[in-house]
Parts: structure tokens; sequence; C-alpha cells
RNA sequence: GCCGAAGUAGCUCAACGGCAGAGCAACGGUUUCGUAAACCGUAGGUUGUGGGUUCAAAUCCCAUCUUCGGCUCCA
């Protein structure tokens, strides 16, 4: 099967400057990847260009290698690949007949499928741990080897009848593509069907750590057997799986389910509903003062506000189709004098309701119709998430009703705003999304090459980088995603601008035109934030709580040192306020140090201290959340904070 | 919905078959203080809910609800 075991070692520079025999052979491939990718570079002998067989086949020759590079991306792929073939192994080792499906690497990790009768426990990964341990110490030569296509075809046989199943599938998936090269790797006692590269012995995997257990569906699909998916991460060096550990738990105190309960921001009770959120006054408060910006910003920007009910007869869903294609996602009915009503999932149909209440005329268009509309829509409960996957939520939605030699222009203008509006809440980082034209669809294919040029180039006039999602966009038309992070690195969908071919048909929307006939317009569906729930939560873990000034819910607190100074530190506050800021007092009955502390706590952005001092000179000792000191006039400290609070500022410089 | 884990005072946690406890927060009092924890006291829980086992259940079993981590699905 190999002559790997025939041929004599490679020596090796590690890391840390020692030197290890690795074995020759079938991982000499590996190795050349490796090189190849920048993973290890020779220092004798083999040549660096030419394809990786002549860099496998120079490296026979002579030579030493050093590992150079120890945080390389490609490097700690192969790392995490090699480490999930090193958990296969132990849990096969540990539990024989446990069958397993894949094992790729992840972006902070890698995990492996099995298919077992019994769950893993937390003890079963702290024993698989020590069993990988004991296989690391041991630096198994990790040796591929690759199978002649008839044999291989023999093997899917084998593979079914010792109940591998799952490799069965994969490789006759790889069988069916003419020309691969079908591969094993094999380590210790246990071998992988696997296309490689790999480290080569398990003596590299040295510093790593399994992190949990969850069900998983066998390729992903829910119709399919669930199997048992074991999360773990690695690292070539120790300090840099304790960052990544500590990183993680960091991260954990940004979560905004925790600071919304220490903020006091909002809450989801049992006696309302899962998914069903109750805005706190703090929080209510910066949603205030998001939602009057966004106002504001859309009639700046040629929008006009509208309002639309909760509710809506099942005709209406009928005929934009909803009760046919979005039933499973839509509260069931209400009955009113016989009547079925239903909750809205969405807000269009009511706005081209109203774009059907009277003539339209070519003059008229574009209508840009925006809404801060609250809709409901049924979640599966295993999928519900803090704010940032609900049940009923506000969409900052708007739809556009235009001609078609205006629709170029107003995705522009839409992709704009979007990104203006992220900019102005202090995202700068977000994953974009084109969406284009699937197999089904509706509209003329003109059209919705125009609209897809036309995101596109709104995309790339804003230098914006971007995934095209081929053949992902939407029955009725293409469109653009935004995906913000959450602390943990999770993306979640915010903005959206959505091309819509369909409803202008359902509902028959007609324009006259300046020929006097009737056109068709096209609509656009868009959200700048998604919807004001998960940006909110978004937002929270953006800046960890610690809110800019423009959208903090207590911009300053005034604390007069003492009862004598009361007079002098309400006027303080009375100043702050006729500046327009929102400003707490805490009186004297408490230590200055507890007040401070209470404040720090809520990561509130100014103190304000006031004493003997301050009152007769006529100045405040102003305290930044960061900590900073400085005394200045009463006068100077008002504009600046009400400077500051009207220039929304990100507050990204303070932190 | 599926797989796994967890629900004890407002919060963080302890007790793990034998009287449910601590710190912080709250409340009352004392303290009037210069930038992240002053002192004393009071009150607060049918241990998520409903069944069951037991002389005895927070603890064991079953069901259910909710939450957490994933899968699937989506703003």
């Amino acid at each position: 099967m190999t002559l790997a075991s025939q041929v004599p070692a490679i020596p090796v520079t590690m890391p840390d400057g020692s030197v290890r025999e690795v074995p020759r052979g079938a991982t000499c491939m590996d190795l050349a990847a490796s090189i190849s990718r920048g993973l290890a570079k020779k220092a004798v002998g083999a040549r660096i260009d030419g394809t990786l067989r002549d860099l496998a086949t120079s490296l026979l020759g002579p030579c030493s290698v050093t590992i150079v590079t120890t945080d390389d991306s490609d490097a700690l792929h192969f790392l995490r690949h090699s480490m999930a073939h090193l958990m296969a192994e132990a849990v096969t080792e540990l539990w024989p007949g446990t069958k397993v499906a894949i094992g790729p690497v992840i972006a902070d990790g890698f995990y492996y499928d099995f298919d077992r009768g019994e769950p893993f426990t937390p003890e079963d990964l702290v024993r698989i741990e020590e069993t990988m341990r004991r296989h690391a110490a041991a630096a198994e030569p990790i040796l591929r080897s690759e199978m002649p296509r008839p044999e291989a075809e023999q093997a899917v046989e084998r593979f079914r009848a010792e109940g591998e199943v799952y490799k069965a599938e994969i490789l006759e998936g790889i069988l069916a593509e003419s020309d691969s090269v079908v591969s094993f790797y094999s380590q210790g006692a246990f071998t992988d069907l696997c296309e490689g590269p790999h480290v080569p012995d398990t003596g590299f995997l040295k510093h790593f750590k399994l992190l949990s257990v969850a069900g998983a569906y066998w390729r992903g699909n829910e119709k399919n057997k669930m199997l048992q998916r074991i999360y773990g991460t690695a690292f070539f060096r120790q300090a840099d799986l304790d960052d990544h550990l500590n990183k993680l738990e960091e991260a954990q105190k940004r979560d905004h389910r925790k600071l919304g309960r220490e903020l006091d921001l909002f809450g989801i009770y049992d006696d309302i509903g899962p998914g069903l959120i109750l805005w706190h006054p703090r929080g209510s408060r910066v949603r205030h003062e998001m939602e009057t910006f966004w106002r504001q910003a859309h009639y700046d920007g040629g929008y006009d506000l509208v309002y639309s009910p909760h509710i809506a007869k099942v005709t209406l869903w009928d005929r934009s189709g909803h009760t046919s294609h979005y039933k499973d996602n839509m509260f069931s009915g209400m009955d009113v004098e016989g009547q079925e009503y239903l909750a809205k999932p969405m807000n269009c149909p009511f706005h081209v309701t109203m774009y059907k209440g009277r003539g339209r005329s070519y003059r008229d268009l574009p209508l840009r119709w925006a809404e801060l509309g609250t809709v409901y829509r049924y979640e599966r409960s295993g999928v519900l998430h803090g704010l940032l996957r609900v049940r009923g939520f506000t969409q900052d939605d708007a739809h556009l009703f235009c001609r078609v030699d205006q629709l170029g222009e107003e995705l522009e203008r839409v992709v704009t705003f979007v990104l203006e509006m992220l900019r102005t809440f202090g995202f700068t980082r977000f994953q974009a999304y084109l969406a284009t034209r699937p197999e089904k669809y509706v509209g003329e294919t003109a059209l919705w090459d125009e609209a897809t040029t036309a995101l596109r180039a709104a995309l790339e006039k804003h230098g914006l980088p971007y995934e095209v999602d081929e053949g992902g966009g939407a029955f009725y038309g293409p469109k653009i995603d935004l995906k913000l992070e959450d602390s943990l690195g999770r993306q979640w969908q915010c903005s959206t601008v959505q091309v819509d071919f369909n409803l202008p048909e359902r509902f028959d929307l007609t324009y006259k035109g300046s020929d006097g006939k009737e056109h068709r317009p096209v609509m656009l569906h868009r959200a700048l934030l998604g919807s004001i729930e998960r940006f909110f939560g978004c937002l929270v873990e953006h800046y960890s709580g610690a809110f800019p000034l423009w959208l903090a819910p207590v911009q300053a607190e005034v604390f007069p040192l003492n009862a004598e100074v009361e007079d002098y530190a309400r006027d303080v506050a009375a100043r702050l306020e006729a500046a327009g800021l929102r400003v707490g007092y805490q009186d004297a009955s408490e230590h200055l140090n507890n007040r401070i502390k209470e404040a720090q706590r809520l990561k509130t952005p100014y103190m304000l201290v006031v004493g003997k001092r301050e009152a007769e000179a006529g100045t405040v000792a102003l305290r930044t959340r960061a900590g900073k000191q400085m005394v200045m006039a009463l006068e100077e400290a008002v504009q600046k904070l009400a400077h500051e609070s009207e220039s929304r500022a990100t507050g990204l410089a303070e932190s």
C-alpha cells in the first residue's frame, strides 16, 4: 500500500529549534505541500519551484526541512485537520464500532462527526483528550497512500460491509468525479479517507482542547440521521491556545444577553413568551435615539414615513402569496366576526395595497415609503437567540416603487444609504453577499441582469469586498445582504436590499406613463439595520455596552461631593439638560466611590463631580468612563458634551 | 423541530436523600466623604412547572416549560 515505511526519515527543524526525524515517503507529499504553502522551507537540496509531485520527488533526496512558519493560516489548517484525525483515532479506539463521518477544519478549530449509539458526555471528552495526548506523545507517523480506481471501487463495498456507510457514500462521491485521486491517511491503527495534506506525525499535535459536543445532521439535511459532532481547537503554541481560550472568555463578557441584564436594557420573560422582547427604560432610550436618527435620515433622504397595522385579513396574505409560501413562519390566525386575520410577518403587502389606493403617474415615481414595522414570525424553538433571533421584531423596512429607468440610480442610492447608516453606528467591518438569479425565477431575464449589474456596481463603487452567492437570490429578484458579526464571530444578516419583480405582478401594480399607457413599476425592498432588535444586539456587543455618547441612555451623571454643594450640583445638571443632554443626578447619601462604581458599571460616558472647589470656581471635575479626569469650566464642559453628542461620534476613539 | 447540557433569592453561586445558605443588589439606620466596594441591621426562595419514588426530595425517576451550545432554517 505504501513505500513510506521503507524510506529513511527526514530531519526536520522544529519551531523551537530542536531537530526531529519525520518519516519520509508518503508524507513527503505533505511536506512538499507544506513548503508550497509556506508552512515549511527546506534548507538544503530540493527545488522550491515546480509541482507538488516534483517537490515530493526532490525531497526524497538528502535534505533538511525547517518549519519556519507557526502561525500561518495554511499551516494551522493542516494542523487542525490532523487534529480531527487524531480525535477520530481516539474515539474509534475508545469505542470500537463508532462510525466516522466527516472531520473538517473550521474558522477557529475543527470538528468530527461520529455515529455512536450512546451520547458523548463531558467525561467522555476528557477521556478522548487523554487518549489523543497519548497518541500525540507517541509521534505516530501520518502516512499517505493512494488507491488505484478499481481498488477504490471495491473499497466502497468493503466500507458498506463494515458498516462505514458514511465513508462509503463519500468515496462514491469522489469516484463519481472522473479523474479524482483516492487517497488515505493512516496513523497508528487509524486510517481515514482523506485528501490531505497533514502534518508529518502526531507529535505536532500538542496544544489543543476539545470544546463541546452537539448534534448535527448527516450532510446537513434534517431528514438524515443526526450524528454527534465534537468541536475542538488547536494551535502550534500553548500561548496561542491560551490566548484563544481567553478571547472566548472575554467574548462571553460582551454577550448582549449578559450586558442586556447588567445594563438593564431589555428582558425576555417566561410570562410573555419566548422570542418576545420587553424593552426596559434604558434600552428603550437607546432605541428611541436610534429611531429618531433613523426617521430624520429618511426624511432627509427623500423617503416618506408610513404606518401599518399588525394584522390583516387572510385574503391579503393569499394574494401576496404568503399563505402558500410563508405559512410555516406565520403565527396561526384569529377569528374576527367570521373572518380570519393573521399577524403580519412582513410589511410589503400593506405598502403595496397603499400604492394601489389610487392611480399612479410616472411623475409620482419613485415612491419611497419607509416604516419601522413590527412583524411576527414563528421561528422554531431551537433557533431563538437573545435579541438576534426573535419571534416579534421591528424591521426598519422600506419599499420603493420606481420605473425601470430609475432602477439603477435607486439601487445605488439605497446601497449608499445602507453604508452611511452602518457607519454612523460605528460598523465598518461586515460581510457583503450578492445573490444572483436562481433557476426558478419570475420576471424578465434582461431586467434581472440589469438589476444584478446595478447591485454589483453599487458594491464596487463603495469598494466593498463581497461574495457572490450564485443562484442564491429569491425567486422574485436579486439582492445584497450585509452581515454583522457578534462577539463570538457568528454572522447575522442585518441590512438587505432586494429587487422584486413578483409583487408588482401579483398585485397588478401599474402607473400611467408619459405615453398614456399603463406600465408595471419595479419594487425594491430594503432594510438598513435589518431589525431594530437584531441590530441593537449587535450594537451592544460591538460597543461592549459602552454606547457612544449620542446613544447612551444616560449621558452624564452629576455627583455632589456633599450636601453643601447640592445647589450648585443641581445647577450643573440643569445646565446640561438645557443643552439637550440626558443627565442623571445622585445626591450625597451614598459615598462618592459607590456612586462612581455604579456609574462605571452602567458604562455611563461622563461623570461630573462637584465639591466646594468647583462650586466656588464655577467648574466641574469631569471623569470619563475610561477613567480620565479633567477639571474645566462648567460652560466648557456643557459645550464639549453637547458637541460630542450632536456629532454622533462613534465612541471608538475613547476605548 | 432535532441532538446535548442547564434551571436554587433581582444577580453570581453553595448545599447533591435528612431544618435551603453566602456575597452583591434592595430596604431601615449610622456615616458627609475628592474619583471602582464605609459601618450596623432588616427583609427576600412552595429550589422553573406538574406528577411519581421515599419515613424524608433542591437532590432520584417521568413529563413539561424555559435557557444555553450546536444542527436545520432565517432580519
